[in-house]
Formats: C-alpha cells, structure tokens, sequence
DNA sequence: ACGATTTATTCAAACGTTTGAATGTTGGTG
DNA sequence: CACCAACATTCAAACGTTTGAATAAATCGT
C-alpha cells in the first residue's frame, strides 16, 4: 500500500484510505464551493486521512485541468549583476500574494539560453512575462510568439510602449541630470563624463539629461574629457572600463576635478584607476555613479550615486502581470502601460566640494 | 479554427490539420522510437504543420503521463548575497545538459518563505533538490519531507553527510589557516580576528583554522583582539559587524597591525570603519576577508580574500542531483557523497607586508 | 499463393486532477 | 403520501500527452 508506483500519494491513495470518492476528497482538499455541502465530520476525516498520508496535490494534474500554472516568467538578463537582484525581490513580493510561482530565468546575456527559455515559458504555459531588459532584446522580437499566445508581458528596466508592451524603467534623463547637477553645486566645471555603450537604451537619455543639466548650470562639458563605455559582456566590464578611462585620461594630462561615471561599477573602475595613479577620491577628483548597487554602497569612499527605485519597480512590473493576467481572464483589453521611475540622488563620500577639497594641487601637478 | 479554447495548439490541432491520428503526431514530435517506422514524407509534413500552427507542447501533459518533470528545485537562502549567485550559475551550467530545469527559489532568509517553497517543491514533483544552506537549515529537518519521497537532496555551504545528505562545501579549517598564514607570512604578530556568527556552521571551523595556523607560526592571538559577529539578518550585516568592530577596537587603543575578517562584507566594513578613524588600508592595518565575492573584487583597495570554488561547487552539485536521479530510477542505492572543496588564497591590495608598509607610526600613535 | 515479416498508422487506456450533472438521502410541506 | 427542496456524495468526462497493443497494408521467402 502507502507507496503507489509513481511514489507519491494521490487523491485516490485518500479516497480509499478513507472510504469515500474521488470527487469528494478532491472537493474538500481543494476547497472547491462544493465543500460547503460536505459533512463537517467527513470533512475533517478526510483531512485528516490526507495529512498523516502526506499527501500534496499533483501540480501538473491540477494545471491540465484547470489549465492554469499559476506561473509566472521572469527573464532576467544576468542575475550575476547586482542591479537584477532588486527587481528580482520587488517581483517576488508582489507575486506573492497573489499566489503565482515565479520561474526565475537567467539568460546569462546568452543569446542561446534566451531562445532556450523562451521556449519553456511557452511550454510550461506561463501565465505571464516579466524580462528584466538588456541590450538582447535590441534588434529582435523574440517575445512575438508570447504575445501570439495572448500571454501579457511586461518589461522593465526599457521604454517598449512603442511596440505595445508595457514598460517600467528609471528617468534617466532626470538622473543623468542630478548627477550632473550635485557635481555643479559642489564647484566642479571640469567635469569628465562616461558615457554608457551604444548598445544599452539608457546611454543615451542619461547623456541628454547630462548635457541639459550642464547648460543649465552654465557648464560647458569639454568633448574630449567624454569618453564611451564599449559594449559590454558581463556586469564587471563596466569596471574594466572605468580602469580603462581613467589610465587614458590621466596620460592626456588634461585637467578635470570630477567624473560622471555611467554606472556605479563604472564608478568603481575610475576609483580604482585614480587611486592607482596616486590621486585620492574625493580630495583630488570627485566621481559620480549611478544604480546604487551593494558593491558601491559596500565601498570605501563610499559612491555617491543615483539610486534607482528597483524594488519598486519589480513590484509594480509583478501587479501589472497579475492584472494582465486577469484582464484577460474576463476577455477584457490590457492596453500597455507605462512608469518612470524618479530616480534619487544618494550622497556619499566619493564627492566633494571644490573648494573644500583639501588638496588640489596634486590634480594640478599631473595636469 | 486554430485558436482553441485553451488558447494553445495541441496536438489535436496538429493532426487535424495535416490528416493524421494524434498518436503519429506525438510519435514524430517526441522523436519517440516508434518514429522510425514513420515515413519519412509523413514525418516531413508534420513537423511542418507543427511549426507552422506554433504548437509547443504541454509540459504539465506531458509530464502528467511521462511521470516526470524535468525540474529541479535549487533553494537558495538569500539570492541578495552575492555569494549565492556564481553557486547557482554553476548549477544552472550543470543541469543545463542534462535537460533539467532550475526551480529557482529565493527564501529570503525567511522561514515563512521556507515552508511555502517546501510545499511547492512537493506539488511541483521536482525530481531533485539542491540547497544552499543558511542556518534557516540549523534547527529544523524540513527536508524530511522531501527525503520520504525519495527525492535525492544536495546541499553546498555545509556538511550534512551525518544526516546522509550529499554535501559540498569549502574547506573552512584550511581557508582559515591560510589567512592566518599570509598575514604571519607578511610579517604581522598582532592580528585582530572577527568570528563568524554563532549559527553559522562555517564559524567554528574557520576559527580553528586560525588557531592552528596561528600556532604552527609561533603567533598568540590576543584574545582581547578577537570578536564575535553578531547573527545576522542580511548580507549587508557583515559590513555592518565590521564597521562596529573597528569603532569598538580602536577604542580599546589596543595595537594591532591586522585584522582577519569573517568575510568579505565583514572587511569591506572593516576598512570603512579604520579609514573613517583616519587609518589606511594597508599602510597603516591590513585586512584579510572570505569568500571572493563582486564587491571585494571591485573595492578600492581590492580585498586580499579566500576564493571559494563556488561555481565549481554548484556543477558538481549539479550533477550529483542528476546523478541520483538516474540511480533512483533504475532502483540502485544513491549514498551520501561529500566534497571539501580547497579554498585558494586571493591576494590583493588590502594586506602589505609589516615591514614595507611605509607608515606605522600612524597605528603606533593610536596605541 | 500463402503465411510470416516488415512497415506505417491508429486505438484506447492511462497519468491525477476538477467539475457539471446525476444520484441518493433526508426532512418538511401541501 | 406524493412532491420538493436541501443536503451529501458519486459518476463520468475532460485537460493534452504518451505508449503498449492492435490493425492494416505492403514485401518477402518458399
């Protein structure tokens, strides 16, 4: 007895345990509306019976059926990048309540895996999609056999309304221009900027908002203190990069008091590269990054940054999937919708003022 | 036509529209042996109505009848540490092969969490379950469970072959002891050490390590500079435990030329905690961490650390979960395996040799 | 020319649930 | 006492696959 052959105990293994039908055993367990009509005392009974046999409802049985997973997919691009771990949580917390697993993929920036994946959310019918963006979705529309099958989606961390998808993602236009806009107030005019790769959607608003920040502050950003990040492979390459700018900049000997570093992996890179060259942060060169990951927050001088509601937004981007989701349960419309988010700026101490920088002339020396 | 009520193609559909039974269907699609005997006209023609309606078939059908899920759940502690992260990738690298899919759960350190991911792990049928262990783990055997279903169970991060579980973790007593012995080597002789939290299983066997290491170099370890971690909540508790270790010590005026950090997190707050006193890292104290993790790699100075072969630990985990799979479904006996893993000495920038650090009089002032 | 083998395809049952409809009990009402 | 409702439980079909067994047709050896 006990053990039937698939090695799990089954709503018969109870219906015969304790006498009664499959249908009235599955009508209690599951709390169908039919349970109501159910004997208190066979109800207990059978309760109990399903407990000291241990037993646990066949999701696969119960998604055939009532053709619903109760899943949800959430393609993150690279988990190994901090910036994906908070959105991560936000989407856990608010699927949650709702009572949706969701199906963490990791595409691991793989092109390959992204198909691979794509295929099982198809296949294990997932009720919803959730990607968390990244430069793989650029040139294509993988996600058009999702939408085929009604299955709403939403993105975050990229503005693709114009494709009718709705879409959560920082303003980055604001943040580009409060970085910009700190650096201004704390004296600096010098001031050298990161620009991100080509490839990534928020290089070029965060650039816009860079440059609006600046006129309005009266500052002119001398084109050969700005640099561009190369396309990226994995999250530590943005630190490469900013090792790499700061070695080229500082053999230019072309003055500057503060760099705008694209991100704060970046901004960690430029630290690094100056300290190895004998500058101090901020004393000599005041840098500034943007995400607020853990490793900038972790670090020492801690960076000044630009934080992103992440958290928020995996919430938010979660509810939205759920009530697609439902939408469409009543047949009715789920026009796409769209956030953005307002980014904050986080002083720490990888920024300084100008004036109250103790030593400037060792930034004067090298220039 | 095409779009039936469930909203995907099934096979139904397939074999409708080009004329054939559902059973040829399948048979072609699955590539089940049987396809041999199809023609090869027959088999062309299906796959390419197949193709051409968009079918993908039910994975919650399919593993219905196949008596298999083709999953595996990993239950992470804390995906936020970035410690889990390159442990996962090394799963995902190894069950990828072998055509599993990664159930990807992140119980938040919360044992509320824990118990709802149990259940889910039970009602999904995931074949096998790789943990990465947490003192969640500590009281409790929740996993009983699962193992009464006969579902194998890996867990990387601690040893629990006495309860015949198959385990991978560091070698914590040798990781210990080489810190110990890189910072002796180095020239230092008052070496502060900060233990690891009482419920954390890596504690005691690191700390042993020291000791011995310590006395193979003819070193006392000043039991007054040695603290004790609090237990944490997050991973960002470490940092928070170093910092407060460094205020509370350079209190003491107590001299001390090192300090052996429990972990990464623990010496980024370290050297946060002795730069805000004025002290330089490691001019003045050096500062040995654990683990190998992003934001010791990308500080400034870059953390001398323990690497723990993480990925590596997470494809082998892998594979003994496939592996016992296979032995469980051929009816032989899967025994408990273990692996230490050898840790390996990273040396970076935050440690200096006694005697080439330029500037110890700062220290000897504070003492 | 006949049974035996091979080749090509289909039948039908099963996997473990859920659920609309049906059945069998009560007890109460006219 | 026949009739109806409310209550308690069960039947049986369905969800979309897979697969052992069955069927049908063609090929072959004798």
């Amino acid at each position: 007895m006990g053990q039937r052959k698939s090695g799990h105990v089954t709503l018969l293994d109870v219906a015969r345990a304790c006498g009664y039908s499959v249908s009235t055993v599955s009508i209690v367990l599951s709390e169908a509306p039919l349970s109501q009509n159910v004997a208190a005392s066979t109800r207990e009974r059978i309760r109990k019976m399903a407990q000291q046999l241990g037993y646990h409802p066949d999701a696969y049985a119960r998604s055939l059926r009532r053709r619903r997973s109760q899943t949800i997919a959430v393609l993150a691009y690279d988990l190994s990048d901090p910036f994906c771990i908070p959105i991560v949580r936000g989407i856990q917390a608010g699927l949650q309540p709702a009572n949706y697993l969701p199906l963490l993929m990791d595409t691991q920036t793989q092109r390959r895996l992204f198909d691979t994946y794509l295929k099982m959310i198809l296949e294990r019918r997932a009720e919803g999609v959730i990607v968390i963006a990244s430069w793989i979705f650029e040139e294509t529309d993988l996600l058009a056999d999702i939408e085929k099958n009604h299955v709403p989606i939403v993105i975050v961390g990229r503005d693709l309304t114009g494709r009718k998808i709705s879409s959560l993602f920082v303003d980055n236009e604001a943040g580009g221009a409060l970085a910009l806009r700190h650096l201004s107030e704390l004296g600096h005019r010098k001031i050298a900027v990161i620009r991100g790769p080509e490839e990534l959607f928020d290089s070029e608003p965060r650039w816009a908002g860079v440059r609006r920040a600046a006129e309005e502050a009266g500052i002119e950003i001398d084109p050969r203190l700005v640099f561009q990040l190369p396309n990226l492979t994995d999250p530590t390459s943005g630190f490469e990069g900013g090792l790499e700018f700061a070695k080229q900049i500082l053999a230019t000997l072309r003055p500057f008091t503060a760099v705008l570093a694209f991100d704060d992996l970046t901004a960690l890179g430029v630290v690094r590269g100056l300290t190895e060259a004998g500058l101090r942060v901020p004393e000599d060169c005041s840098v500034v990054g943007f995400d607020d990951v853990l490793p900038a927050i972790v670090a020492t001088p801690g960076i000044t940054t630009i934080h992103q509601p992440l958290r928020e937004m995996g919430l938010l981007a979660a509810q939205w999937a759920v009530q697609g989701i439902d939408a469409r349960e009543i047949g009715k419309r789920n026009p796409a919708r769209m956030h953005k988010a307002l980014p904050e700026l986080v002083v720490r101490k990888s920024t300084a003022s100008l004036v109250s920088a103790k030593n400037r002339r060792r930034n004067k020396e090298q220039a």
